[in-house]
DNA sequence: AATTGGTTCTGAACCGTTACGGTCACTTCA
DNA sequence: TGAAGTGACCGTAACGGTTCAGAACCAATT
């Protein structure tokens, strides 16, 4: 009788209750709540279970009844494998498992094609919470994740008053990289920068653009240069701004590319992230000029191989940044205010930013 | 009336088909089904939703319903955070990322503290799947997924033969390795490998520890070297092999030391991972030994700072491996048995590996 | 007038648990 | 001897959905 239907169906907590002849409870309480039961019976029924091939409570269903899913969602509105490609998405990644293991909780990757307006798989994802890394601030995965009712934590986003916070002063550091360049001679300068809106534009970036980026980082970065040049006496809407979707080392080589045949008299290439950078260094290379001689190259981000380069750069806590963000996330005391946490950064002088040349000459007939 | 009670509690399927007046059944279809009702109808559904704050059916409960949780869990036994440390798992993970945005599917980080046993973790994840990735084959985690009724694959492991499974001929790669070293006229070498087991023992390893290796990668690639070197005339058991429980290049020099300081004489180190031999690497240069002129280094799996480095070792496709696991894992057509897919491996010659100083004179005079 | 077919909507069963508030028999204490 | 306490277990009611077999209705066909 036991045995019979053999597997038709896997057992459940009430066939092992009905096989054992107690409440469906006891069953439970034999692997919740060990105190509630005599150990006698405890191990009848966890003797019975594995006879019966039951594998414990069904985490599903166990989520549903107690309102915990036990994992926090991770969106980032990039195809998914780009958290493993990404140098800076991989340390806030890290952070970010940090704070998960420390709790115990697990980590859910959301996929987001950026592509398609799929917001379905929002909706899918049984977690306790949200941390949202850099996503456009239009992105409709973006607004699925604030429509549902859990606690939700944003990263390099504006803030939006409603939620948790996490990020740089991305404008005040660009603005202090700027004055740093500034000071060295530059005033004829260039910007490669990540992608600004969700649409593709491989090429310059108009003014217009540039305010209306929907990528916070981005839009702060470059408003902190324009305010610093503008300040030196540099007319902004000058200088050359290129823009490329893609984030690798290529279209930082593509990018520098196409601002160094714009205008060859500049003598600063300034990139909003470290990757850009690195692959403007190439394209220099391979023009035959000299960083920083010829051309000063600066990033942000302060990633590894931007350290090995001795790149001119920013460097931002990106594993802090996650890990600050998965505290926030998971420390569940009540708060009545969102809260909105700022870290530091730090100026890096590296061997890719000099004084320009003839900059001397040109400060010398300067005002 | 509607709007009393505020938020009291948030609406449910149920609260809002009571307001609209017509069946839970609807409201389900207006969400999952719209060629189910009429448009208006549907369209005066999701209006209220909105105004009640509805958003949208509970993926939980759906997910006890559908028996889908639309998501794979990954155990890999090491705390989370390492993932993103190990630029092998990163690729993996990459891969393995690649095949979950495909398929549309979430992908859990389950968290799985190897010194704590607790297994809970497993149990509660909620997911249609599991990948595990390079545990010990006697891991309590293993067998408590082995235990959950959902399909899993197992990367880097032995083959269970109960499910699929994906990974690389170790022994074999290893072997070839070594006969590239024995070639060259190596004969007395030092290994430096990665943890055989849980326990940790940073020092040297007794042939038996070799054999009871309880990580399947660690245990081939040794016993590929093992009979190499035997074939050729080499005792196995006095050739110093040298653990290291955590890994990174740190561990790489330390070990690399303690391999140099037993045997000074020995001409090439063999380690089981590129990051092992990048550490290796360092030690040798503060020891003033050039490589590969007074000591050749060999390395595993193939990743970019290896490249670089000019490192000889295997190149394994690890991003390839961990979209394999994920393609298995979800592709769910019917089949009997379980799978096992080996992926090709490439010795990759470096600057690494030479012949040995006086290499040649010992052949000279050798049989 | 009866049948057919199609659309739109409903009722009830079910998914597998856990929370909550008991009951009941058996001490313990004054 | 009665009141209060304790340990072990149980019944019921959710948790929030999906699914499937119809019911009700209407128009078109036979």
């Amino acid at each position: 009788m036991a045995r019979s239907m053999h597997v038709r169906r896997p057992a459940t907590l009430a066939s092992l209750a009905a096989e054992l002849g107690v409440s469906r409870t006891t069953v439970s309480n034999a692997y919740n709540r060990p105190d509630q039961l005599s150990p006698e019976l405890r191990r009848r029924v966890l003797d019975t279970a594995r006879r019966l091939g039951y594998p414990g409570p069904d985490p599903v269903a166990r989520s549903l009844r107690t309102r915990k899913a036990g994992a926090v969602g991770l969106l980032l509105t990039e195809n998914l494998s780009y958290a493993f490609r990404d140098p800076a998405a991989i340390g806030f990644l890290e952070g970010l498992a940090l704070a998960c293991e420390d709790a115990g909780t697990g980590l859910l990757l959301v996929p987001a094609n950026p592509e398609r307006e799929d917001v379905a798989s929002v909706h899918r994802a049984g977690v306790d919470g949200f941390v949202v890394y850099s996503v456009p601030d239009d992105d409709p995965h973006l607004a699925a994740v604030l429509e549902r009712p859990v606690p939700t934590v944003v990263c390099d986003q504006p803030d939006l008053g409603t939620v948790d916070r996490v990020g740089i002063d991305d404008r005040g550091a660009m603005y202090e990289l700027a004055k740093h360049l500034i000071s060295l001679g530059h005033r004829r300068v260039g910007v490669v920068c990540m992608r600004l809106a969700r649409d593709r534009n491989d090429g310059f970036v108009t003014a217009e653009r540039q305010h209306a980026a929907h990528f916070h980082v981005q839009r702060n970065r470059l408003s902190g240069l324009a305010e610093a040049f503008s300040e030196a006496g540099v007319d902004w809407s000058q200088v050359p701004v290129v823009e490329r979707f893609d984030h690798n080392m290529a279209s930082g080589a593509s990018g520098a590319a196409q601002v160094l045949d714009k205008d060859p008299q500049i003598t600063a290439l300034i990139c909003t992230s470290d990757v850009l950078a690195l692959g403007a260094m190439t394209e220099a290379a391979r023009r035959g000029l000299r960083v920083p001689h010829d051309l000063s190259v600066t990033g942000f981000d302060g990633i590894r191989e931007a350290e090995a380069a001795a790149l001119t750069t920013v460097r931002q806590p990106v594993l802090e940044k996650g890990r600050a963000a998965g505290k926030l996330l998971l420390d569940s005391s009540e708060r009545t205010r969102p809260r909105s946490v700022n870290l530091a950064t730090e100026l890096i002088i590296g061997k890719t930013s000099a004084a320009p040349r003839g900059g001397a000459e040109e400060r010398w007939f300067g005002p």
